[in-house]
DNA sequence: AATCTATTGCAACTTAGTTGCATTTTTGAT
DNA sequence: ATCAAAAATGCAACTAAGTTGCAATAGATT
């Protein structure tokens, strides 16, 4: 593995939270570092270097260890599957916007405290460990994609 | 099938809707109108009677029509199947609590019309047609079952 | 009751995700 | 720098949710 005299920003948060920094790990987490969306198992591999592909379990395997160490926080999106983004301090839990057209997961504005303070106070019987809200429809682009209309519309129920 | 003097509530709902009252729609249906909480397809599954099974594929037909047609809703919970749940106007829109250690899906009390205004604002140029919050943790049961607590505590990510 | 259409069941398939085990890579001590 | 122990990865096989095409059947219409 190649060393790199000033050690990027993956390698450093492997480091902290005291996880080996493997080939495999730095990859992945660099894909999510630099997304601008939340990605799905699917999506993080179709941005793998196809020559060092990652295998799909050890993917599934680091995504849910960095969900583990606090390093990453997973959205269930309308289609069923999960989506990861980074759990940094300037990136707060947020909503999220579930296109159905294309299929992806975009971040909204954060609550405000008292918006999140009215939904944490809602459960009295719980003990409440993850708050999930997401609103779905069709995103700019498919909204003006009009020669996708049809087949949009014609889409099943997933 | 057999005939009765007062045509229950299912098949009231299926004339009013102009869709064909068929067996497996009725049993359906009548599970989920019995329901107090949201129910995936293989609760529904469990839940009928095992002499006339329905096909899986056909209840997943159901729960598709049913919803185009606006007679339920969906939620999708935090282990990644759909749950469904009746779409009346006694039972409006409202937030929901996964539990991580059974599995259910419970329903919180509505949102207020601000809350719900505010969640609405958000998104500038999204076409907007489904809002979905979940919030997830234990629910009373789990929460105090200690006897459940190491399996629980020991479960995957999913 | 006969017929036509809509619905259901079946089998085969897809996709997301998981598990056990053998192989390879990291780490840490020397 | 080397080497053993521990950890991580890859592979193959599996599970579970959900889908599709098509033949068989039930419901609605006359």
């Amino acid at each position: 593995m190649k060393k790199e005299r000033h050690p990027n920003k993956a390698a450093h948060t492997l480091k902290s939270a005291g996880i080996s920094t493997t080939q495999q790990r730095l990859a992945v987490l660099n894909i999510l570092q630099q997304a601008s969306r939340p990605l799905s198992v699917g999506d993080i591999r179709k941005q793998l270097d196809p020559a060092s592909s990652v295998n799909k379990v050890t993917v599934y395997r680091i995504v849910s260890l960095l969900k583990k160490q606090g390093i990453v926080r997973d959205i269930s999106s309308a289609s069923g599957s999960l989506y990861f983004e980074m759990a940094t301090s300037d990136h707060p839990v947020h909503p999220h916007f579930n296109c159905t057209g294309c299929g992806t997961v975009n971040c909204l504005t954060p609550l405000t405290f008292s918006q999140a303070r009215q939904l944490l106070n809602q459960p009295d019987n719980f003990s409440v460990d993850h708050i999930e809200i997401n609103i779905s429809g069709l995103c700019n682009g498919c909204l003006h994609a009009t020669k996708l209309q049809n087949k949009i519309l014609k889409k099943g129920h997933r």
